[in-house]
DNA sequence: CTGAAAGCGCTAACAC
DNA sequence: GTGTTAGCGCTTTCAG
């Protein structure tokens, strides 16, 4: 009946439906956007959004996409307000600011949204993001496993709920295998290969700090592989080094880049799936959860100790 | 008045509106995913999608994303029967094939479309994308100033228009040059690192005939890059490369890769906000549109003449 | 120029 | 079970 209407080139109106039923039939996708400037991988963000998109597709919604403002407070209740979105999933959210201020309204309006990629600091919101802890300790085990002994440890801005969770995954596994958290060099930059670059003189001026670096990104770990080099010390033969995202790039660096994968389509199906159970179950309000994937080390020559 | 009403908690709803108005709101994205397999770049994606997301956001439009499936017949339609859409932009098009059906489709009932770097065969559709002609002559000067003589082409699947632009941009400009066509060594990857990999095997056994190469994109370039380099050949030393694309990837190769810049942002920038212009004239039909993009040769070592 | 009313295309509730 | 109708929140039209 259905496909014979069709045939006579009639389609039920979407809009009067959702009109209807107060259902836009979206969720809504939000992510930071910085013009000529990309703190985060394209890699990051295009696989999570295929994990997404896959999963919405499968529950017959619509994926409406929504580039925030790196700066300022973002207004994710407004889609819901005008009633273009059912859900919201938010990705690349700091912790402590603007962002997290506006995820906190759309919790008191009872809103259903998870965050992606990062937890933000009240455990209310619902998350999903890789287990950064363990990935980071994988990192380290591995490291000393190869006979390195004084880490250097290149974190990104604490703002971000992953840098955090590498930070302790970090040092419970400095502590586990016996070494000093007091000795390890650490250091900042923002996750981009240019900081990499930056941080390579910092880490020359100290080289006796450290034989080894972790690096909270490939990006980073990249930048300071080509910093250092640049300087004369090649990664593999004179010191060690484990990044983060197993990105392309990471796999074409010489010598490659041993670095931690992390499930970014695994993240956005999961948490899209949540969310599209959640709406579906028809609940007044969403639990909140969290989900914290497993990461995966892939060892690649650059930590490799030569002999 | 409208914002003492939002004081109040007012907000109007942009489903009632879009019922009454018969117009969604919202463009639509379609791109292909190929789950596992990356054929296109992310960045190429990523891009081109902030490019449209910027415009987009600009116009109070609302951005719907749409993973189409890789093979059979995509309904491009659909969206704008069930009004989710009121316009659709389409990524990756491929010539001849069901796209080009379904995009055929879209034509007949007139409803705005614009392909973005691919054109289609038919100069019906509306399509922006890059001069790669002219990019892909750029790089074949390039190389012969350079004191390369020598080429060999390595070209994408020729079901996409890019790639049939580059072939002509080559040939044009190889007789311009007044080499001999002929004496090219023509290959055919899938824009993949791996087959540009596998690729290399064949170029190592062919290598007499070639002291240079131009590759459809940097994936391949880098792939090719990396397979001579493991039989004893390397990029700038011993023959000249130039990819295309200008990606994160060519920046860390080693050598750096020489490349030719697309201005992807641009492109989704401009079809977006073509489209946009369309839909807000109110006419019934737009007039299909063609806007080619001027690319910008990018100079690494890669392809400099050792002496 | 201001205010009332019709109607968009569906779903859900209700009457038959 | 099947058929009818009210009504969702806007915009547009038409009357006052």
């Amino acid at each position: 009946m259905l496909e014979a209407a069709e045939a006579l080139g009639y389609f039920p109106n979407a809009i009067a439906k959702s009109f209807v039923t107060q259902r836009s039939g979206n969720i809504g996708v939000s992510l930071p956007s910085v013009p000529n400037v990309r703190l985060f991988s394209t890699y990051y963000f295009s696989e999570i959004l295929s994990g997404i998109g896959f999963e919405v597709q499968k529950h017959g919604y619509g994926l409406l996409l929504q580039f925030r403002e790196w700066e300022g407070k973002p207004d994710f209740a407004l889609p819901f307000h005008t009633r273009k979105i059912d859900a919201s999933l938010i990705l690349g959210v700091r912790m402590g600011g603007a962002e997290e201020e506006a995820a906190a309204e759309l919790e008191r309006e009872g809103m259903p949204f998870c965050l992606i990629g990062s937890r933000g600091s009240s455990p209310s919101f619902s998350a999903v993001d890789a287990d950064h802890c363990e990935g980071t300790g994988k990192a380290v085990r591995h490291l000393v496993e190869q006979g390195f002994r004084r880490l250097a440890f290149v974190n990104g801005p604490l703002v971000y709920s992953n840098s955090v969770d590498r930070q302790q995954g970090f040092e419970a596994e400095i502590k586990r295998q016996g070494l000093d958290v007091a000795d390890v060099l650490y250091l900042e930059g923002n996750y981009s290969r240019s900081s990499g670059l930056e941080l390579a003189a910092q880490l020359y001026a100290q080289r006796d700090r450290f034989d080894a670096i972790v690096a909270g990104n490939d990006r980073m770990g990249i930048g300071i592989v080509q910093g250092l080099k640049e300087r004369g010390m090649l990664a593999g033969n004179d010191y060690g080094i484990v990044g983060c995202d197993d990105s392309d790039a990471s796999k074409i660096l010489e010598p490659p880049l041993t670095t931690v994968r992390v499930p970014f389509f695994e993240m956005g199906r999961a948490a899209a799936s949540r969310i599209l159970e959640g709406l579906k179950s028809g609940e007044a309000r969403l639990e909140p959860f969290h989900e914290t994937l497993p990461t995966e080390l892939i060892i690649r020559e650059s930590s490799l100790k030569a002999r």
